[in-house]
DNA sequence: TTTTTTATTTGTTTTTTTCTATTTATGTAA
DNA sequence: TTACATAAATAGAAAAAAACAAATAAAAAA
């Protein structure tokens, strides 16, 4: 019986059947959007970090787990965008693909050979703090520009893909992009940073104006470059006062 | 050893285990937001209507399968907003309610007694054309105004205020309020559509003014109430004008 | 000091949204 | 058959936001 040797498994022991994790580290890098790959050892395999369910954890927090594992960060923004169940993703040619690659068999009926469903997240991280980590089946981990990404292994362009236009839409009624900025920024920075996210070019002028009227940004410094023009303010995001007009316009909604 | 057991369960021998798939049926009528519910046999305990993943079946099929067996429809608007993994999301107490309300025993290691991570979409159907029909479980389907409903079973209402939320954030950026409307409808219909999903009213003259310019709107008759004042307009939803003007704008974007 | 370069600010025009008022259609009742 | 009440629809003014254009500011080099 099948379910009798997948059982066996120690993996089986541990997490949910069938369920996976997944995912998508946006950081932001020389006005360039970028993403945390894996890559297997001995192949030129990628993949979102990901894993499994214990079964006796919080879905959130297994997420949580793998991003801590993989970028040394917690209290992390967070976003759960999209869950994946192609009765296609089972994968165990793959699995078979990487395993021998190390020089190990893959028994065909392995736990993780089985069909998943995936639940995807992306996180949003400070790009200068974060220490991509490999795991133990990874030869690499390190940031991607989200244009000049490989091929990734599974479905996982298509979820990268959604991730962002998920990032797009959150943007448009959040101010989620402080989360990819370094402590302190341009004005030039967090527009590229828009503009990389929503695939557009946005007028300069309005773009200023707009952000410093929301009264979220405080002017901290200068910013020298040697070059023969103007130096450019560096600015720093006040979540005090964010999190104050938050309130406040949670208060006016009931009026 | 309990994963025997749980194997021998016909319900393992069909279905993915620990996943569950939930439908939020959105419906509307006499001005007001309706949420599909069921009751289960003998009891007061209400729940959306939900199922299980079969193991050889894409995770949208699975839905659309609930909602056929539910409202008789298919084609039907749908769209995942959230995946609920708490890890206190076992309700073998419940179902053993539920299972003694018809005199039946429930065996605490039963297959539906575990943990399940529960995938969620909403559905926007049409309310006169949906017939609620119960399943074998329930004595009861039928729409309840989002508003007044009961206390469900499981975190199914916090499921359905999540849909809500999912909703009113699509409403701003995609013209999904259709999939509720009738054939024909006045602008005060669609309008008191929006109020209500939106939570708030809205000014009757400049929603009209930003439907109409829409462009996807056809004057088709108009309403006699036989009320002592002029007749509204009966409108209908031009999906091909719709559909024309979607295809420019996947052009225009990427000029 | 002047020039060049890029940052920032200011102002103007255009478009969109909001607010206010008017016109239209319908049934009722003087 | 004419005034009246009611609600629908439209039109126009006011305000706000976005787009566009220009000017000013600061830095380094010629």
């Amino acid at each position: 019986m099948q379910e009798i040797i997948l059982n066996e498994d120690p993996m089986s022991k541990r997490y949910l059947p069938n369920i996976s994790v997944d995912s998508v580290i946006f950081g932001f890098h020389n006005r360039q959007l970028k993403v945390l790959l894996l890559r297997f050892k001995n192949t030129e395999m990628y993949a979102l970090p990901g894993g499994f369910i214990d079964k006796g954890e919080d879905l959130e927090d297994s997420v949580k787990r793998i991003l801590l594992e993989r970028t040394g960060l917690h209290d992390i923004y967070l976003e759960q965008f999209g869950t994946f169940g192609s009765k296609q993703r089972a994968y165990g040619e793959v699995h078979k693909a990487v395993a021998e690659a190390i020089g190990k068999t893959f028994d065909p009926n392995a736990w993780v050979a089985q069909r998943f469903v995936t639940v995807c997240y992306y996180a949003l991280v400070d790009f200068h703090n974060t220490i991509p980590s490999p795991d133990p089946a990874s030869d690499l981990c390190d940031w991607f520009d989200i244009n000049e990404m490989p091929n990734l292994m599974f479905d996982h362009n298509e979820i990268v893909q959604q991730a962002l236009a998920s990032l797009r839409l959150m943007l448009d009624h959040k101010l989620v992009a402080f989360n990819l900025m370094p402590d302190m920024f341009t004005m030039n920075d967090l527009q590229s940073l828009y503009e990389t996210i929503l695939g557009k070019k946005l007028l300069r002028t309005n773009f200023q104006r707009k952000m410093l009227s929301l009264g979220i940004l405080e002017r901290v410094d200068k910013q020298w470059t040697g070059g023969a023009h103007k130096a450019a303010y560096l600015y720093r995001f006040d979540k005090n006062k964010y999190e104050e007009m938050q309130k406040e316009e949670a208060n006016s909604i009931g009026k």
